[in-house]
DNA sequence: TACATAATTGGACAATCATCCTATTATTAT
DNA sequence: ATAATAATAGGATGATTGTCCAATTATGTA
């Protein structure tokens, strides 16, 4: 049953949609992306995309799913290519510097759309925060392999921490040495664990 | 030579506009206020406003100028207090557990702040970089007086980018347990050093 | 006290915002 | 082929945005 590349054209276009908003929330941030810009960056008309998303919020959520999805196929991508759990680990810090051009530019696409909306959308916010459980719950399967046991947990939101840390900083003064200097630190971290 | 507290009336509107905006701008992101919420917040008049500031974006300027001020006093007065590097070093990570509540609701002042100018302000994001700065060579300071050498100020921006990291994953959570283990964490790396 | 400057008042401005509406045209299932 | 539904077109909406302005009142200095 192959039901992937059976989209018809409404679901093309809506597609299309997501993946433009996406690209202009992360690049620009929610707030300071209008309607308009998606219009404009799309090639649709306003009313086209208003028959597929009711609200521009809608739209949020649309990507924030979308996204989810590629991350769970990443992860299951990792997951099938390593049993050793400190292989995966540092795959998940690979992914960081393999990243690095829009880390720098934009910042961690989960961390800064969290930290946007956390301030005034906290609904919006809950949503986004999915993208944090996904990987810290696959890091806390990592630790657990680990023999970490109870502190599983703990340390999957402390790696997911530094992660932060990594990607604010180095967003912020646009540094890649310091990035690669970081991410070195963290696979340090990982091999003495 | 006494210029403390001697503002005349127009001064004093002039830091209650700061002020105010500075919380606004803290709490809801700089983007999501309007002036129309500035206005509302100082119980002024449009005009009045626009009589110190000539754009929303000089209001800002003028707040980070502000928190620059608080901050290098802040500094000021943990260099007079403490001799030892270390403690000095406690005092930064105290300064994260004593502004928890604020914290957990509103993430990193500074922080949160230059994320969201990154994206799409780069000249305002500069300015707001400045904060970074301070605290940064402040560290530096810390690490050298250790006896870390050359590698001083590369410690500090790990110490800056832990700080984020914290901040970031206990905002996104509003997690005040988080908070407290990652912050001991810290404090544990300081120790031994 | 008088005069120059600073501060306040309160409304007006065009531009942009998210959203909605009615036609018209394509597509799909019968 | 035809009827039902989906998709596209493109303008209109009122609310909100940041900024500006002229008139009035208060303040500080000579």
């Amino acid at each position: 049953m192959q039901t992937v590349k059976t989209l018809n054209k409404g679901e093309k276009t809506r597609a299309g949609i997501v993946e433009c908003a996406g690209r202009l929330f992360y690049e620009r941030g929610y707030a300071s992306t209008s309607f308009s810009d998606i219009v404009e960056a799309s090639g649709l008309f306003r009313g086209n995309i208003y028959h597929y998303f009711k609200t521009k919020d809608e739209i949020l959520r649309a990507v924030i799913d979308a996204h989810l999805g590629e991350y769970r196929e990443m992860l299951a991508k990792w997951d099938a290519e390593n049993d050793d759990a400190k292989i995966r680990l540092t795959a998940f810090v690979d992914m960081i510097t393999g990243r690095k051009a829009d880390l720098l530019e934009f910042g961690c696409p989960i961390g800064s759309l969290n930290t946007e909306l956390a301030k005034d959308r906290r609904d919006l916010q809950q949503a986004a925060s999915a993208l944090f459980d996904l990987f810290r719950d696959w890091l806390t399967v990592c630790f657990k392999q680990l023999g970490k046991g109870a502190e599983s947990e703990s340390l999957a939101l402390h790696l997911l921490g530094r992660a932060q840390g990594v990607a604010v900083i180095s967003h912020v003064y646009r540094d890649a040495k310091l990035l690669r200097h970081e991410t070195k630190t963290l696979r340090d971290w990982i091999s003495q664990l």
